[in-house]
DNA sequence: GTCTATAAGTAGATAGAC
DNA sequence: GTCTATCTACTTATAGAC
């Protein structure tokens, strides 16, 4: 039955979490009011205060869940032996993770000035532990020489770069599908890390 | 003279500009306030407001000079008769002039929410005249063979994204010069984009 | 667990003196 | 052009009733 007051502990702390995860995606975190979050939830504001102790705490939540999300995955799905497969592997787990949660993925990038001192450095090492995923890769296959990069630190932060700018114009109804696009990326992402010996060269 | 009051048009303005450029990279434009920038510029806040209407003219603003000296800038320098001689000027000069203005280029990409739709859209408008810059070099490449994309609109925002990413970990007195990555991230974008023979495939 | 009410502070913007 | 003072609205967070 329908009721406008009583306990609801076990679904609106998830509500509260998907609310907040949408209004601070679209509208970001400091231009967000607790009773913006509290109102499209169906609560009073001061409610929000029995799931968290702040602000930043619900800020903080919602990007070290995404980023502990994306370092188990990214662990279970990066496991082919091959080097170069291992890459591939990578190049279309990060592309299709990344698409399917643009909201946490965006608010745990543009957020990260707004987190405390102590949360940002969390958020930080959790960042640094998956750019460790692709480094690792790169340095072994630059050691084994299937791959060929200049700087293995640049190359993993030029490859997540490039990878991270599929979040700034994929649509849902677009003219490709999402294994045309992870294709795409793939070919430019091992181009660019393979050895080469360009056409016309000399 | 030193003076605590008075006319001061010719200096406050600039200086009214520099100051919030530099909060809002810092802290977001949300999370700073006009007393905020009024206290460091060493005004009342009610000063400011001889110099703007608002605060949204005042991040507008910003953005529009920023976007419309970059694409001054890029018309300017990537001149080279031969195609990938002016692939190559087109990266080297994107990431010189985006690690000159780090905190431009950071609000102009962060900051975009924060704008009305009207001044959202012509925003968009130049950064989309800028990204027509690279995207007419690969098309012109492709057309006429010395370049392999295998989709030039993706390629374009693949190639400006990775080139972005260099703002997010360069440092002043890091162990690279800044020739040697514009070296490094040419080296990836040239074999990206160009057509080649994987040494040790069949 | 949620409500109402409120504390204590800050926000953007304006009016009028100088 | 800058100041002081102020308006109105909104902010996070808390207290106590139910």
């Amino acid at each position: 039955m329908a009721r406008t007051t009583g306990s609801h502990s076990d679904i609106t702390g998830p509500r509260i979490r998907e609310t907040a995860l949408r209004l601070f995606a679209r509208h970001g975190f400091a231009a967000v009011s607790m009773r913006q979050i509290a109102g499209e939830v169906g609560v009073q504001a001061g409610a929000l205060y029995n799931y968290m102790p702040d602000k930043q705490s619900l800020l903080f939540g919602l990007m070290q869940g995404h980023m502990q999300e994306l370092l188990y995955e990214s662990a279970a799905r990066t496991i082919a032996a091959d080097i170069i497969a291992r890459l591939e592997d990578f190049t279309r787990f990060h592309i299709r993770f990344h698409l399917e949660k643009p909201d946490a993925v965006f608010i745990s990038y543009m957020e990260l000035r707004n987190l405390t001192p102590e949360n940002f450095a969390i958020i930080e090492g959790l960042r640094r532990s998956y750019e460790d995923t692709l480094e690792s890769i790169l340095r072994d296959g630059s050691a084994s020489g299937v791959l060929d990069v200049t700087d293995t630190k640049i190359a993993t932060l030029a490859v997540i770069a490039m990878l991270n700018g599929v979040n700034t114009w994929y649509r849902d109804d677009g003219r490709l599908t999402l294994d045309e696009i992870e294709t795409i990326y793939w070919d430019m992402v091992r181009k660019a890390v393979v050895p080469n010996q360009p056409i016309g060269s000399d």
